[in-house]
DNA sequence: GGTGAGGCGGACAACGTTGTCACCCGGGAT
DNA sequence: ATCCCGGGTGACAACGTTGTCCGCCTCACC
């Protein structure tokens, strides 16, 4: 900008003004300033202008894997909200790793983003307290934060999807409904394990339930664990997208109704089509985009907790009779 | 930080000499610097830092989508990279649209991001050429950049997975083997293109051959104008794992034997399998990102090209008889 | 006890930008 | 003629950090 200045024989301030599109400036001084602008080809400096302004117009994304489909997704409609505010995003995959979360976390902040959009890992968030009085807004997808901290939430409607998926199985003739979880820690595996329960009331059995960070192995394993039982399984129950592929693989196409909770691409196209209680991911990363970009404008209403619907979709698998 | 000096009782100076780890600090004074750093909860000014630095230890991704999954992966392993590098990763999505991705390029710089990696859209990256000589290297990937620039780029065997595909087919008995293709102004789309085209040599057919944008119905019109031909296809090359499940949607079921370019999850739960000619996402973003960081430590050598290899994967679906 | 060395701490400038305020100059009002 | 006004312009400080350089203090050694 020294450069700029000097070479359009103006003070510093004026091509400030001139870059800015601040009034005050004659339009042949400006005319000038901007010949010699494309001459050098000289473009403002974001870092000093955000040293002065305080605000970096960047926002924090920590997702569990931006490569899984569900989480690209919502990242993706993040972006589009974030960009659209002529902001730019900064994203980080956490890997489910709580330590790993916390360190990008303080990272962004060391970074002075205007905001953090996360799907937590882990349970304790209380770290993030201090960021907040600080001035940087946080917004939690898909799952909460940990006990002691309030901040906007956008979740699904876990339980009630859980539910829909399992009444849908009863629906059609079965009784003993097996449900395949990720580990009852991750508030999302929990929630669906709480609505699966509630809706097989006394029907529910433990030994139809398995709840771990699933892998293929253990997912074969459960499975042929519960079909060995006397009275076996005749629908299943999984309890995300991963655990449905999974499930589908283990199963070696060996018949089973079953109904997963996410939908995915091709569910339409296997043979039967995939019945899924189907969430919106785009619409997750929208909304909590936005709620992010309501803080930063100024909102200061009490935290805000949007729940999602989800809904069945029946393609075929979770009609198939006992 | 001055806070924090004035808190410890000592210099500015001396608080940044113990938040970067100098020597020549007293271990005393060093303690209750960092007593005073944890009290107020300070966290160093990282604008300020990069404003005095230069460097912004950030790398810039440009890629079609995000929420693709051949981009998502793609943006995963350059993310693992840059961390791994102690920097963050700024992602965009130019949606295929080169006004857009030339806006974004603009942003990224002038945020002074220190490299950029780039799915280029468009053919003219001569914008770039400023950038490159301020000292921004890019990397392209996935297709290369448009003529007059050469930078290090990253692409698949884009030819010679298509000669795979196509003499796969013909080994398989078929001579009717059509070829659905994305706009041929798109760098891998013309290449496939050329393979298919000299694997088929006499057997090259042009009615047997669509290239444009693909949507639901333009493969569906494509499929049917081609299955009502007087000697129809017995056979299909998909140029893309995009056109590879549209085409599949449009089929209904209709049996046909069918090669994808571009592997795609739960192609091996379809029936038949599908097979597909598979390439390395994850590879050619982590390689992307290796090379740019080659150059940000200095390298000075002429602009790389890397070709990955790709490999067929038979599940079933490309080994039909006519 | 004087002196030099070395360990430690501090003052200051600079990075590139913008907000504040002051300046200059011409023209119209008093 | 004096004053004022306001458009156009510029000087300067400040944002928070770090590199440079300088000075102080202590300790060991002569």
């Amino acid at each position: 900008m020294k450069d700029v200045a000097s070479a359009a024989g103006v003070a510093l301030k004026t091509v400030s003004r001139v870059v800015n599109g601040e009034p005050g400036v004659h339009p042949a001084t400006a005319e000038r300033v901007r010949e010699a602008i494309d001459r050098l080809g000289y473009s403002r400096n974001e870092s000093a202008r955000v040293l002065r302004a305080g605000r970096t117009s960047t926002v924090g994304l920590v997702i569990e894997d931006l490569a899984d489909p569900f989480y690209s997704v919502l990242g993706r409609a993040v972006e589009d909200v974030v960009i659209g505010e002529g902001c730019l995003l900064l994203s980080a995959s956490s890997s489910e790793d709580p330590a790993r979360e916390r360190e990008l976390v303080r990272t962004f902040c060391a970074r002075r983003v205007d905001g953090l959009i996360m799907v937590p890992a882990g349970h304790d968030h209380s770290y993030l307290r201090q960021e907040l009085e600080a001035g940087t807004p946080a917004v939690f997808a898909d799952r909460p934060p940990g006990p002691g901290l309030d901040v906007d939430t956008v979740l699904c409607d876990n339980a009630g999807g859980a539910v829909l998926a399992t009444r849908h199985l009863l629906a059609h003739g079965h009784r003993r409904i097996a449900f395949l979880g990720d580990d009852p820690s991750i508030f999302t595996a929990a929630r669906r394990l709480h609505g699966y329960r509630s809706a097989m009331g006394h029907l529910y059995d433990e030994r139809l339930v398995a709840m771990r960070t699933p892998t293929p192995g253990s997912v074969r394993a459960d499975l042929e664990r519960m079909l060995s039982l006397d009275r076996p399984p005749t629908a299943l129950f999984t309890g995300n997208g991963r655990l449905t592929v999974t499930a589908l693989r283990a199963l070696e196409g060996r018949p089973m109704a079953l109904t997963g909770f996410d939908d995915f691409e091709l569910a339409d196209l296997l043979t039967p089509g995939v019945t899924v209680v189907a969430q919106d991911p785009a619409g997750m990363g929208r909304i909590a985009a936005e709620l992010l970009f309501r803080r930063l404008s100024g909102e200061d209403a009490p935290p805000r907790h949007v729940t999602l619907p989800v809904r069945l979709v029946p393609r075929g698998s979770g009609e198939l009779p006992p």
